[in-house]
DNA sequence: TGGGTAGCTTACTTCAAAGTGGGTACCCTC
DNA sequence: GAGGGTACCCACTTTGAAGTAAGCTACCCA
């Protein structure tokens, strides 16, 4: 095992707890949202149109928000170009990419085991 | 960059969109108290009232709930003694610990660099 | 002038994660 | 009998992430 909660304390204090940068972040990068963004950029960097068709089921108002967050976070880079129609490019920033490098892991172990780990039901409540 | 969101649908179909398998552990394992409760457990086997004074904050109902969670997830194990005071010691599986192998690098990274990413702001909404 | 586009914003509503306050069973000590 | 302990449960309430519906901007084209 890598680290433990114990060593994770005593280096970066306190962690995790309502409020504090760590959930504040972790919550960001895990929302409902947050994740599919984030994966979605992994593959390059994307217009909005592009993201919105890529993350499936998202609203306008859910993507403009999440993006805002990620942005403001100093994941995700917007370049916006002077044309008409608004053409605006979203990415990963040095930052991001550093973020997924130790988020990608966990997600893909996640989906080789969510089968194992939730019963059936809930695959066919999405149904 | 290990995989991309494209080649994870490849192999796992459709991912963390809501209800999905996927979506749901990782909602047990993000979760407020989730995180932390897994956490508690990297560092050894625990008792009950051991978890409650290590994740501080957490009412007996949400640790209560949170443990069937993970429990029925089989992330973690539950062996009752039957002694009075009644001891109920609680483990990660062999399922838990290979999850937290892919979990500890993301959060000890997001506990490194938080910090840099949100503003100070969410500390002093801490305190 | 009315049509279109992409990319957003806002006011209000919904609902599930989390919280609160009360409770239980059993044994021990005083 | 009354107080303490551990390890939970339950009914009800709160609240914030997410959703809905409507709207907006800036520009071009016929």
């Amino acid at each position: 095992m890598t680290v433990s909660l114990a060593e994770i304390r005593r280096s970066s204090g306190e962690v995790f707890t309502e409020g504090c940068p760590t959930r504040v972040v972790l919550d960001h990068i895990m929302s409902k949202w947050g994740v599919l963004v984030l994966l979605a950029l992994t593959d390059g960097t994307q217009r909005w149109g592009e993201l919105r068709r890529e993350v499936q089921g998202i609203s306008e108002k859910m993507l403009a928000s999440t993006l805002r967050t990620l942005e403001a976070d100093g994941l995700v880079s917007r370049t916006s170009y002077p044309e008409v129609p608004p053409r605006v490019e979203y990415a990963l920033t040095d930052l991001g990419r550093e973020l997924m490098q130790h988020m990608l892991p966990l997600v893909q172990w996640v989906a080789v085991h969510a089968g194992d780990i939730v019963p059936v039901e809930a695959d066919a409540a999405a149904s």
